[in-house]
DNA sequence: CGCATTCCCTGGGTGC
DNA sequence: TGCACCCAGGGAATGC
């Protein structure tokens, strides 16, 4: 499931290898992918246009056209393939063929996948429209401090798992990170954010900082079926702490897995903590 | 308003 | 082997 670094390693690979392409045509093979226009417009508005740069936006891609900017969001198993020359699969669902005779392919087998198209050049204005206007703070923003996380969740109940996955507070996080940092903060992720006090918060973003940064250094995490492309897999399975783990790497006892804001989570009961006092679970 | 639940999808796993 | 069933989950929509 691509989180920010698998998003960013899927920017980073596309940016090398399709930047500065023209699109000759574009083929929608199932219009629901596309949210904001129609499949005709979609198409129409992309022929003729010049990719000059692909950005990031929590794990939204940015592809930024020299007339259009074409927001990509791979949610569960979105993925972009380049080598093309074999027949479409039946997970292949927008199709973009370029002027050089190369082919970008958007694959995703659960069709969970969105695309958004502006026709402005502007990235301010995209950044203030939906889905993008709600996003909150970039996780190395340096704004994202204790006092911004109190502010969110000052007195809330919500377990701390919840605020992590809250794309609007932080943007970018998923379930395997936000299991790895709260493994990492020694937090149970049950935890109301409301009992966390400024040390924790600190120590919360400071491993958000360290793991998602080790997490883009291997190129992300390859799980089930996600990988960056069709050529490059990340590496950073090979690291996770706890998330799918069965024994704790601290204390060598097993990992618990548990369900914490409708996701399943892992956990090691003996080495996260409740918060002194916490009279939940 | 805040938080929880439902929905969108399909491959993989399980039980019979 | 086949079939019914359930599960995984990010984010929008809906519900309380």
């Amino acid at each position: 499931m691509p989180e920010l670094p698998e998003v960013e390693t899927v920017r980073a690979i596309l940016e090398k290898r399709v930047v500065g392409k023209t699109v000759r045509d574009v083929l929608i093979r199932y219009e629901k992918i596309i949210k904001n226009t129609s499949s005709e417009e979609f198409a129409a508005r992309l022929k003729g246009a010049k990719l000059t740069d692909i950005s990031r936006r929590g794990k939204y891609l940015l592809f930024i056209f020299d007339k259009a900017i074409l927001l990509s969001h791979l949610r569960m198993e979105g993925k972009y393939l380049l080598a093309a020359d074999n027949p479409y699969s039946k997970h292949e669902h927008v199709v973009f063929f370029f002027t050089d005779g190369s082919e970008l392919r958007y694959h995703d087998m659960r069709k969970f996948g969105t695309m958004h198209l502006f026709e402005t050049t502007d990235l301010i204005s995209v950044m203030e429209s939906e889905p993008l206007k709600k996003m909150g703070l970039e996780p190395f923003d340096d704004r994202l401090t204790p006092d911004y996380l109190a502010g969110k969740i000052a007195n809330s109940k919500r377990s701390v798992k919840s605020i992590l996955l809250d794309q609007t507070i932080i943007s970018g996080l998923g379930n395997i990170y936000v299991d790895e940092v709260l493994f990492l903060s020694r937090i149970h992720p049950a935890a109301p954010g409301g009992t966390l006090d400024r040390a924790s918060l600190k120590l919360l973003i400071e491993n958000v900082r360290i793991v998602l940064n080790k997490a883009i250094a291997y190129g992300g995490t390859t799980v089930k079926s996600f990988q960056a492309t069709d050529e490059v897999s990340g590496r950073f399975q090979n690291y996770l702490m706890v998330h799918t783990k069965a024994e704790c790497p601290s204390c060598h006892r097993p990992v618990s897995k548990i369900r914490v804001a409708g996701r399943g989570t892992y956990l090691c009961e003996h080495c996260q903590i409740k918060p002194a006092g916490a009279d939940y679970l």
